[in-house]
Parts: structure tokens; sequence; C-alpha cells
DNA sequence: AAATAATTGTTATTTATTTCACAATTATAT
DNA sequence: ATATAATTGTGAAATAAATAACAATTATTT
């Protein structure tokens, strides 16, 4: 068996890594906009303040090498990024909640990602049934369910308020939902075969306060 | 010298210590309010969905004891979190970018922590000005300087859209800013004295995304 | 009063992540 | 043609973070 190969090119990657490769993608895009055909592992690790090593590591766990003294191949890195990161035949995303954040949330992620699509909103709220948002419909709560399903939707993102959150993510769970990204900070509790990532604002805003406040006392 | 005292109760504490600390703070206020006086470490760990072990640790770095077969006493314990996240004084916060994202924040945020004040927000369209968002005024974008300075604002918060972001990273910086958050997706890169916390809700979104996918080959 | 059970605080261990250090490769300069 | 310089890929070392393991303590049960 090939177990050499497969080491390489099969394992689940670190999140670290997945959260690295997603920033290099999109810096690379933009080079690529740019028309710059190679890169250094250092000019990639300068744009992302991180260090070179680091980025050579993380192309090294994708198997990807650069040609010799001209850099790694801004277009073709980008295309094995993908490969790695992307599903092959896409994946759809809801958004729940389309207060402020929600709203943010849509306008922001939509389009981004070709193999990301916002494919519907919800809202508990009933007067905005049939609105759209940069396109993607507003969709009653109740309809959840039956949405998951025929717009085959496999990750929820959570922007509801606090108190419907726990009650939202059971929803998703119990109709089949793959993955979840929370905004609120209510801690959520899924079967091991739901992905999840929080993302909490207020803990974000505190850790950069109490760095601030340390940073002071030299 | 008390070397073992300093290292206990003067350490900065490490980054991810700090952020399940501002967690366990929030849930404890809650607990509080219904009246909870003591708690277990896996009764607090259950609630965050994390372990006892990482609690415990967690407690330990702060120097903070339980009462033998009761738990940790509740209002000691989020008081103690205080004194060692919370700047005594107090820190002024500003939010810049009054979109919807900069919006939600703001509601989101104020009030939510008495030590955290969001005390001005900002927006380059000057019809925005002197118009409330929770009671807090905004202004326009060229009287940062002057209201950081002002107002005492130590941190500011980037919401504003991707392409202004280095823009408004520098005039933060050059008027003295001590943290900022960004939520925009550029990488900024400021000096060492200023404490930088970025997110990314693409990344986020990509790595539930790429879970989900990894999760899917088992 | 001895045994049992609950719970902590901490040391030791393990696992994950980052950085160091350097041989290997080859384009460019001399 | 040789030396120099740039850059990579990776094993080894260092650092950081999480988990396990367990002695210590004491309330409760027998």
């Amino acid at each position: 068996m090939v177990e050499f190969l497969k080491k390489k090119n099969m394992d689940t990657l670190p999140g670290k890594t997945v959260e690295r490769l997603s920033q290099y993608r999109r810096r690379l895009l933009n080079l690529l906009d740019d028309n710059v055909e190679y890169i250094f592992s250092h000019e990639l690790a300068e744009i992302i303040q991180i260090s070179a090593v680091q980025v050579r590591r993380d192309l090294m766990l994708l198997g990807f090498s650069s040609v010799h003294r001209k850099g790694y191949p801004v277009e073709k890195l980008i295309d094995v990024i993908g490969q790695r990161l992307d599903d092959k035949k896409g994946q759809n995303v809801a958004i729940i909640g389309m207060g402020n954040l929600g709203t943010a949330l849509a306008s922001y992620l939509n389009g981004i990602r070709p193999k990301l699509k916002i494919v519907a909103l919800f809202d508990i709220d009933k007067t905005k049934e049939g609105m759209e948002i940069v396109g993607v419909k507003c969709y009653p709560f109740s309809d959840l369910g039956k949405l998951i399903k025929s717009k085959k939707i496999s990750i929820g993102v959570i922007t509801v308020p606090q108190s419907s959150a726990k009650k939202v993510a059971g929803q998703l769970v119990k109709n089949g939902i793959k993955g979840i990204l929370n905004f609120t900070h209510i801690p959520l509790n899924v079967p091991s075969n739901v992905s999840l990532e929080e993302y909490d604002m207020i803990t974000s805003l505190e850790k950069v306060a109490y760095f601030v406040k340390e940073n002071q006392k030299k």
C-alpha cells in the first residue's frame, strides 16, 4: 500500500493549516489579478504576516512544490488549494437570522467562493419572507427543514439572537445539517458527525482588551 | 523575592486561557442570575463543552481554589476573573465602519461588559454624523484622531469595507490606539506595541466547509 | 471509626504546532 | 568553470496546549 502518498495527500489537514490555506488562496487570487505568476514562500509569508517556514510547511502538506528559483506558480497553487479544501460538487449554505449580523454576512460571503453558495436566508419574522439580500431569498424559519432537503443545504450559519440559538441549532441538526458556524455566544452541543465552528465576538474583544492591558504593564 | 507568587498571579496568561476565562465569566454571570452559588469544574466544563481538567488548569493559573466538596464559589470566581482580565479603570472602544456589521457589533457589544465601553462610532458617510446606535454617537471619520484623544479610546474595531482597512488601521495606529480588532480579511501590519486580533469570517466558513467535506469521507 | 466516594490541584505525559537549521539544488556572477 | 547567492523541503528541536493520572482532602455512608 502506498502509505507515503496517503500520508501527504489524503490525510485530513490540521485546522490551523486549513485556516492559513484559506488565507493564502484569498491573497493569491488578488495576486493573480495583478498578473503575478510566481511567488516565493517569504513573499507570501510577508503578505499574511507569518513566517516563510510556516508557508513552506503548509504547502508541503499539500504535496505542492515550487519551481526552482521562480517560486510557487500562483495559478496552480490556487488550484491545488481548491482541490484540497473545496468540495468538488460545491456546498450550499443557509444563514439563519437576518438581523444586522446576518445581513452583513449574507452580503459579505455571497459570491466570494464559487464552491460555497449561500442559497437561503431564514428569519422568524414573516414580513421578511420573500425579501432578497444580494440576490438570495429570505424564507420563514418554519420552512427550514423543507429547504435543507430541497436545496441540499449542508452548512448553517447561526446569527439569531442568543435566546434562540439552541433551538435553531437543534432544528438544523434534526434536519440533517452537516456543519454549523455559530455566531452567538451560546455554546452549542451537536453530535460528533456535525462540524462545529464557534465564533464569539465578545471573547475576541475581551482578548484584545486583555492584551492591551498587559502590554501597558511593560 | 516571591517568585512563586509572581509566577501564578502576575504572568501574562496564554491567549487560549484568556478566551476561556472570558467564556467562563459569561456563563457564570448567567448562573449567578439563577442564584447558583457554587459550581464544580465538571459542571462548568459541561456548559462550555470542554474538559474538567481544562477548567481546573485555567483556574489554577488564576491561583483560584475551590471550597472543598462545594465547588468554586460563583460570585467570587467572576470577581477574580475580572481582576485578571479587566483593566481597573476600564477601557474605551471605538467601532469604525457603520455598515451592517459595525451596527450589529455596536448593539451586540454595548453594555455587555462594564469595563469595556463603546464610546464612539465612526463612518465615512457624513450623513450618519450625529446618528445614535444604542445610545452611542456616530462621528465622521475625520474626527477619529481628535476623539481617540479626548475620549481616551484604547481599542479600535475595524468593520469598514476591505478597501479602506489599511487606511483605517494606519490612522488608528498614528493616533495612538493600543489594540485593534480587525473584521476585514485584509491582514494588517501594526507595530508590536499594538495588540492585534484578526477575525475573518470567510476563513471560518471555509474551515467548517472543509471539515464537513472531510467528515463525509468517513 | 473505617471504608467509600467525590472532587481538587498538580505533576507528568502526550499531542499539536511552530521554529530552527541545514543539505540540496541551480541560476547568476565572476 | 568555479564561486556565490537564493531558495526550497524537511528532519530534528523547541514550544505550546491538552489530557491523563493520581495523591490529597474530607464529606458521607456503613
